[in-house]
DNA sequence: GTCTATATTGAGATAGAC
DNA sequence: GTCTATCTCAATATAGAC
């Protein structure tokens, strides 16, 4: 049992080994693919048994839901999404999507992942009702912010425009794993470019 | 084997009763949702042994993807999408996408079924690729039909804005099934108002 | 064409030794 | 904390009777 990570709190070793078995996890994904992958796999992969590492995770879901939490810390690290509102968000959003297109096995198992925990009983359904929440709040505010000056229309609300970008990111990764060629990061540009309002205004094509 | 029904085409009884089961399996998952379900369970449903549906498909795989291209065939049936450029594109499709909303087990097994068959190995794949394309096609003929008119902003292709509205679609199923009191339909709704070009132009909220 | 029964496989989880 | 070994379960696929 992982009693002993949840309740102690830093001193326990388990923490900190825990987190190393989580950043292999990710490095291995990434680079090998996920095709539903068993326990077992992921295990030898990480240099350990499978009982080895489910010492450490109550379940495969727990799992691979930490591996998801995981990533989703590395990626807002280094992309500085941390203030409220970075410099460039567009700009550091935009440099996540083209990440995911190196680690594709990732991208498989946040896909695959998402669907399954649609229902309420999987381990994985708050993270994912949170993380969609989080994301499309720090994007609506950034959006509103923009309406503010006229960077971005105000046609639409600003959480319903925060609801779609969220959406076409999802919704592109499907259809880049379905077909490789398919260039998500230009196409959710091309979204960027569809808020702002009028044609010719400061939508210089220069820096962003 | 499913060789007879294949192989032998209009007058084999297996053909009709095929059909029947599918249509029988789409009622069925629409109304009591699909979690992963076995075949043993969709068989019980149609009235079928396990060992009896599969008589009729070769796999599970084969029979999910069979239920879901039937799927498609019923939409496109019902809501007269059928002509090249239908009388009104934009409603009967949000029609479709509030249908959706009425079965979710049917949400449910797209959603899983497409990335399951991001895997080329998968027997699903090719119906994916091929939808996608058929889809797209389809729109992005609608959409520079009406960039010409200026009734869409050309700013963006027509085959790009088509894939957006793709990705929407898709993702806002996610967003959905995960927490259904979103509305798919008024955010897509959403989406065709940002494809407008001027604010008050045609875009009275009359009827929907 | 449909059923019952079974083969086969593969997974996740757990017990218990070291 | 980690391993080996095993339990248990569920699911597809198939053989063969009727």
């Amino acid at each position: 049992m992982a009693e002993q990570q949840r309740l102690r709190g830093p001193y326990a070793k388990g923490v900190a080994k825990r987190d190393e078995i989580l950043e292999r996890a990710l490095e291995v994904i990434a680079r090998e693919g996920y095709r539903g992958a068993s326990v077992k796999e992921l295990a030898e992969a990480v240099g350990l048994s499978q009982a080895g590492l489910l010492h450490y995770f109550d379940s495969k879901e727990e799992l691979f839901t930490e591996i998801l939490r995981k990533r989703d810390e590395v990626d807002i690290a280094e992309q500085d999404l941390v203030g409220d509102e970075p410099a460039d968000l567009r700009a550091a959003y935009l440099a996540v999507i083209r990440h995911n297109a190196e680690v594709p096995g990732l991208v498989q198992l946040f896909a695959r992942l998402s669907v399954d925990a649609t229902d309420p009983a999987h381990p994985a359904h708050r993270f994912f009702i949170e993380r969609g929440v989080g994301l499309r709040t720090f994007f609506a505010s950034a959006i509103a912010d923009r309406q503010a000056t006229g960077a971005i229309t105000d046609r639409i609300d600003a959480d319903t425009l925060a609801r779609i970008v969220h959406a076409v990111v999802d919704g592109m990764q499907v259809q880049w794993m379905l077909e490789p060629d398919v260039d998500m990061a230009a196409t959710v540009e091309a979204l960027f470019e569809l808020l702002s309002p009028a044609p010719g205004e400061g939508v210089s094509r220069t820096s962003n």
